[in-house]
DNA sequence: CTTGCAGTCGTTTTT
DNA sequence: CGACTGCAAG
């Protein structure tokens, strides 16, 4: 293992014995590496990639498989592979990166690089969808893309769904067709599973078979309207690329740019993502993937565990399957109890982890009166365990959902704790954003209809039916600028015009020097912002960050790919540098905490109805997969784990002295046999819900602290 | 044709 | 609470 791991396990379980000062090791730069790990590493050592056989590792949590595979990566171009020729499909921008990193650590290991110099990068690293996008753009002439495409997020594609939904007249309101959000989930799981129509109805939309034939129609308008348009959805991304791979002389051509690809978190991947692997590599040469079929978190995007478990079958010829049991991260009594609920699901996995590192002290599942109370606890327990020397940036709190957050956040600012939030963000999502970047869609793009529609709504006097006009003219014109310029505005508003078509000229004019176009944009939009807005401060402030983020990029497409495709994960990406060196803490999803860990961790709501969230119990599957989650969330914790069980739940919509609310019993995952592996001071029975019950040590100490707390005021 | 208002709706997870 | 819809006035 790398230093960062073994660090924390006591020396008498440090694998394979070698130590930073031990000559072997500058020798064997994978001496830490235990034997599968190291058999992961060398497999295929010393054969040209063609004939190397395709290798499936299967690694659990904190069983060190990010090391693993930047060692073998590392590994590879140790040995002399072209960086150029490595693809490497991780989950998110953030996975990327941090492998990226890791490989440059190894490699500068092994080669006693000097701190200045720069290891090789890995250009061609980055998410299914970046890289998919990437590739469309090369190849976008040979299957007849328009090269001034534009990448719709799912908001767009969803308002797109809506206007022709509206179109098709099956908006009416005696008719109760799916909502366009529904219907763009039906499409877009349709596409990624490569499923018919009727599949998908029958299996996840029951309700909504009866509108099979119109939603046919609908799906055939909105794929022949994004063509229209130049407009790719995130679907298409994959979807273009699997289809052009089905041209053998394309297939050829993508295939032969890659000597190596390697896939992480292949659980997480769907249909359409498998059908893309295999035929980059149908003999699956120099392929590696890796995945953890207990991990698998993402159905609800199509991703499907028989990804992982058919895997060695996928190729011509079968892979090699290595499995990685050690868990290097947790405490023995943390990895017992995450045993022990995923245990329970309903398919087998695998593999079992165990962990050497001893530890007394169990996780604790803490029940407590209500979310405020929570709130507190959590925050009190976080400055302890900072007394206790954990860095606020080794501890974490995880929840089912972003909201579910919301209380904690208040505690926190109240007591000036500094903490990140990933997961949930709504930024790019309000409307003020997304006014802006439908002007520079628009200068990028002016065929998109609904960067379009937005944009020139934004002129005070023009509503839908005048941007119809002016898109459809601006679409045939030679000069799109130009036509909008000479489009025969009303009188009344001839001023508003002709400032924003001189800004859209500008704009277009100036997209070889990135980033005044933004400027522009700005300096147009801002006074629109006082016009429109109480609030325009706050949105000007946004608006000047989202501008000072634009000049970190090359060009506007870069800019509006990207920030599409990796859209800022957390507020932090937003914030001035020096913040991001202070100490703070993180909250996060536990989909978004995918990946990371923490000496401490505190997963918020452990309640039925919160996990399993309650949208998610329709089937066996959906709950399999909350029972995942709960796994993945329990996973991350190295030495502390704490699981809230808060009693009740006040009903939102109510005076500030309503006590309406809802009793909530523990999460079903946690079942009375669990209860031993927890600290069981702090139990309290379902049974005994709402009956007088003896106050749990937790609140206890709580009540101790707020009377302290109450003299400490001035 | 646009805009402002009032009432209604619903509310996971993310590339 | 906050975004979206339908409706009526300018």
């Amino acid at each position: 293992m790398l230093p960062d791991l073994t660090r924390e396990a006591p020396a008498s379980t440090a694998p394979q014995t070698a130590s930073a000062d031990d000559p072997a090791q500058e020798r064997d730069p994978f001496a830490r590496l235990n034997a599968e790990q190291r058999a992961a590493v060398e497999h295929g050592s010393g054969l040209p990639p063609a004939q190397q056989t395709p290798l499936l590792i299967v690694a659990g949590a904190g069983s060190g498989k990010t090391n693993t595979l930047a060692h073998r990566v590392a590994r590879l171009v140790l040995e002399g592979a072209d960086p150029q020729r490595i693809l490497l499909l991780t989950f998110s921008r953030r996975a990327a990166g941090d492998m990226g990193r890791r490989v440059g650590q190894v490699i500068r290991q092994v080669l006693g690089l000097a701190a200045g110099d720069v290891p090789p990068q890995l250009p061609w690293s980055g998410t299914f969808h970046a890289i998919g996008a990437r590739l469309l753009r090369d190849y976008a002439s040979v299957i007849g893309l328009e090269d001034d495409f534009t990448i719709q997020d799912r908001g767009d594609s969803e308002d797109l769904m809506g206007l022709l939904r509206h179109e098709m007249g099956l908006s009416s309101t005696d008719k109760r067709f799916p909502l366009k959000a529904t219907c763009l989930a039906i499409y877009s799981r349709a596409v990624n599973t490569r499923q018919d129509l009727a599949q998908v109805l029958q299996v996840h939309y029951p309700w909504c078979r009866e509108w099979e034939r119109p939603l046919g129609e609908l799906f055939a308008r909105y794929v022949d309207a994004k063509e229209a348009q130049h407009v790719l959805d995130y679907d298409d991304l994959l979807l273009f690329w699997a289809d052009m791979l089905s041209d053998p002389e394309i297939a050829q051509s993508v295939s032969a740019r890659f000597d190596h690809v390697l896939v992480d978190e292949y659980q997480d991947t769907n249909r359409l993502q498998a059908e893309i692997l295999q035929r980059m590599k149908p003999d699956g040469a120099g392929v590696t993937a890796v995945g953890d079929d207990a991990q698998s978190i993402y159905s609800f995007r199509g991703a499907t565990v028989r990804n992982i478990l058919d895997l060695p079958s996928l190729f011509t010829q079968p892979a090699r399957l290595l499995t990685l049991e050690q868990n290097y991260r947790s405490t023995q009594p943390i990895l017992q109890a995450s045993n022990a609920v995923i245990a329970d699901a309903p398919e087998r996995h695998f593999k079992n982890l165990w962990s050497d590192k001893p530890s007394s002290q169990k996780p604790q599942l803490v029940v407590i009166p209500d979310e405020a109370e929570q709130a507190r606890w959590v925050a009190n327990r976080i400055l302890a365990h900072r007394e206790e020397g954990l860095t606020l940036k080794s501890q974490a709190v995880l929840f089912r959902t972003a909201t579910h957050s919301a209380a904690l956040e208040l505690e926190l600012v109240r007591r000036n704790i500094p903490f990140v939030k990933f997961g949930g963000l709504k930024f790019l999502e309000s409307t003020h954003i997304k006014d802006l970047l439908s002007l520079l869609r628009l200068a990028h793009n002016p065929s998109g209809r609904m960067a379009g529609l937005r944009a020139l709504q934004l002129i005070p006097g023009v509503g839908p039916a005048t941007a119809r006009k002016v898109l459809d003219l601006m679409a045939g014109a030679a000069d799109p600028a130009d036509a909008l310029l000479h489009f025969g505005a009303p009188a009344n508003i001839a001023l508003q015009w002709q400032a924003f078509a001189d800004t859209y000229a500008l704009m277009r004019r100036a997209s070889a020097a990135w980033p005044t176009d933004i400027n522009a944009a700005r300096d147009w939009y801002l006074p629109q912002l006082e016009q429109r807005y109480e609030d325009a401060d706050a949105r000007a402030a946004d608006i000047e960050q989202l501008a000072a983020l634009a000049r970190g990029y090359a060009s506007r497409e870069k800019f509006l790919t990207e920030l599409t495709l990796d859209p800022p994960e957390s507020s932090s990406d937003f914030s001035a540098p020096p913040y991001r060196d202070e100490d703070y803490l993180t909250l996060s999803t536990i989909h978004s905490a995918k990946g990371q860990e923490w000496r401490s961790v505190h997963v918020l709501n452990v309640v039925d109805g919160c996990i399993p969230s309650d949208l998610a119990t329709g089937s066996e599957a959906e709950i399999a997969e909350e029972r995942r989650l709960l796994y993945v969330a329990m996973t991350r914790a190295k030495e502390y784990l704490h699981l809230i069980v808060p009693q009740r739940f006040y009903i939102t919509q109510q005076t500030a002295q309503g006590d309406r609310h809802v009793n909530a019993i523990r999460s079903r995952f946690i079942t009375p046999r669990m209860l031993p592996h927890f600290e069981d001071s702090l139990w309290l029975s379902a049974e005994t819900n709402g009956a007088r019950t003896p106050m749990p040590e937790s609140v206890r100490m709580l009540v101790r602290q707020r009377a302290k707390q109450a003299w400490n005021k001035s």
